[in-house]
DNA sequence: CCACAAGTTGAAGTGAACTTGAAGTCAAGG
DNA sequence: CCTTGACTTCAAGTTCACTTCAACTTGTGG
């Protein structure tokens, strides 16, 4: 393999990302990425594409569809290549998100202690089976809290 | 509708649980509840089972697959009801995971206000996009939690 | 006694996020 | 040049946890 030049292949953008090559002509499908193609039809990306993927599996780790990755990727300025600023932007969205999900599971633990715990594990009269409704909210903006 | 005896129509034992007809049947598909059938082949439910779908749904909101749910499950006294000992002792198992499952999300949110916050969101360098692999654990006992 | 709600079955459909396969084309080192 | 590995497309397959459907049969209040 020839040295790394300023474009990538679709397999080194695979192998510097961790996703599989599969994967990524799948998000190119739903226009989450994009390439230039060679006279020979085949791919290739521009360096910040990788920051684009680390993006998009980031969110996915915070519980995000790709779905809404697509909105949310679409915020971006489309007449240059987002800076530091832009993906701070994006990505600050997600901390209530984060949040809220490290919330309810707290939730779920300490009850676990007092309700599991002793054994009772009864609907409706324990709070562990009444779930709290997961966080689903759209677009950005703040992610309502709720209390207990 | 009759007043409720001791056993219980599927169409009870949904309304109870919240969860459809149709996902009790599958769970009974799949062994995961059962019952006794009238002359007229319809389902007649053991109250004790309205407990076992709670905890078949909590172990889901712990992040469990209904194939590790039926693990767990099978880890019961199979010649007695299972008392809030037995139940007690299965769902001690998901603190650990619901621990390491905080913990990974916490790391995500400190790790978010310092990498991601700063616009970086660089593969490898950034331990965002390195996935502290996520707990993947088998039948009981203690899972390992791994530092930072 | 009968209408109608609630129950029955097995097969097929759903949606998310990919993966796999077949049948080829392209690129680069020896 | 030529072999080999990387790449191409598009359709179909996979997994999980259900839901929906069609075509019945049961059970119950009035």
């Amino acid at each position: 393999m020839l040295a790394t030049m300023t474009e990538l292949t679709i397999g080194e953008l695979s192998e510097r990302s961790g996703i599989a090559t599969s994967a990524i002509r799948y998000y190119e499908n739903r226009g989450l990425v994009w390439s230039r193609r060679t006279p020979g039809n085949q791919r290739r990306y521009e360096r910040p594409m990788l920051r684009r993927l680390a993006f998009i599996r980031t969110a996915q780790r915070v519980g995000l569809s790709l779905e809404e990755i697509e909105e949310a990727l679409a915020a971006l300025p489309s007449n240059r290549t987002p800076n530091k600023a832009d993906w701070s932007r994006l990505s600050r969205g997600w901390r209530p998100r984060l949040e809220a999900q490290i919330a309810q599971l707290e939730r779920l633990r300490d009850t676990l202690d007092s309700c599991i715990g002793c054994g009772c594990l009864s609907l409706r009269r324990c709070s562990l089976s009444n779930p709290d409704d997961v966080v689903a909210e759209r677009g950005p903006g703040p992610v309502l809290l709720e209390g207990r």
